[in-house]
DNA sequence: TGCTTTATTGTCGTCATGACTAGTTATTGC
DNA sequence: GCAATAACTAGTCATGACGACAATAAAGCA
């Protein structure tokens, strides 16, 4: 690292976190959006955010974020880094690089607005018409991709399900966030076969449609092995 | 993201683009290194780096970079983004976000010292004490274990071969980040068995010990399918 | 009582994998 | 030249994972 700088002879960076929040509400995958109030990009959606104060690491300032939108607690969800946005002229204000990261919810919690923003909702990913503020549309695709991806390989997958669940909740999440149909009986014998993926709770739902369902909670692994596959 | 946000009442923020630069040379992982020159950390093994310019793309950053200290151009090798560190403390001269890359050579070319150290140097990292500058040895950690991920699911372990490779050259790439050793029989029946990750050049190598092998290059695959299990 | 719906279990052929054996083809050292 | 050796490549076989699909289980509903 080069230490022959002088920052106050460049404009200063502001670094800030904002949040892709994902929920699985099958047959629509669910992102937490807010509507900006000001310029710039007044009245566009645009990804949850804040600012990364001087004392504050990267990591408080996501959580910080995630509670402050959600009121969800940290250890309640699963938040992971997902990458870093810093084109020059991603906002027209000044130079901001922006930390994003992925946050996984079982339910769509009534979201709060901020003092910025008039309003924050869950919307449709699939139904956007892709206009968010900034470089945010790139920034929510890689969220939801590195979603995608992280279901094959870890058991993450049952962060978009409650404490409790079945295997058809388990696999429409799969199924939702892939596009594609499961065999449910093949599903059903291949996560029971992977050592941790979910423990039986003994119970079973009722009142349904047809058979009640066995319900499962999650397991002590965080990798798949071997892998789901799409 | 705040709009109620006044810049210059912080300490303002510096982003660098740090480097994990990894070669494979059997049976050692070496990564570029530089002795810092000066305080802090003087003396100490350090991820080369630079800071990202007013008017830089983190990319741009990281690239100039890779070019200054090895002069290697960005389409010989392999270089994806790894992840953001931003602990308020890890720089004790000022508050800087690092932004770290991964880059994947082939072979250790000669490395370039530059202005603001006394050296450059390709470094095992399996002998390295790990008292790395700053959160340095956290960060050459992670790219070291995105490597020996990213390996499993993609052809990226030819790029740490040169463009014509023979079987045994592309399996010791495997065995020497995951630390196994591979059934040399079954290793080339599946590299041979997924589309598109290796293609014959026709050639054969000669003047080796044993009988020669094949030689092979690139093929145009990204995704392994099925994956090299560990 | 059936009929429908959904969950779960079972079967079977196919393919991927790991362990292992055997054969091929070069160089190296008598 | 001629083994001996090293290394690559092909083949075999048992095991296990997987997809397709049939069959059974347990509810609600007419």
């Amino acid at each position: 690292m080069a230490d022959t700088y002088d920052p106050s002879a460049f404009p200063p960076f502001a670094v800030t976190a904002d949040l892709v929040i994902l929920t699985v509400q099958p047959p629509t995958v669910r992102a937490l959006l807010v509507r900006r109030a000001a310029d710039p990009f007044a009245g566009s959606w645009a990804l949850p955010g804040g600012f990364v104060g001087p004392d504050q690491s990267l990591a408080d300032a996501a959580h910080e974020t995630l509670a402050r939108k959600t009121g969800v607690s940290v250890d309640a969800t699963h938040l992971e880094q997902l990458a870093s946005f810093g084109r020059p002229d991603r906002d027209p204000r000044m130079r901001i690089v922006s930390v994003a990261w992925l946050a996984l919810l079982a339910e769509p919690v009534e979201p709060v607005a901020g003092d910025d923003t008039d309003e924050a909702q869950w919307v449709d990913v699939a139904a956007l018409d892709s206009d968010l503020a900034f470089d945010h549309a790139e920034i929510l695709a890689a969220g939801i991709e590195r979603a995608r991806n992280r279901i094959e390989y870890t058991t993450l997958a049952t962060r978009f399900c409650g404490d409790e669940f079945t295997m058809a909740e388990l696999r429409a999440v799969y199924e939702t966030l892939w596009s594609t149909e499961l065999d449910p009986a093949n599903f059903h014998r291949k996560v029971l076969a992977i050592d941790g993926f979910v423990e039986p709770t003994g119970e079973s739902t009722s009142g349904g449609r047809g058979r009640p369902a066995r319900l499962y909670r999650r397991g002590d692994a965080v990798d798949l092995d071997p892998p789901v596959r799409r």
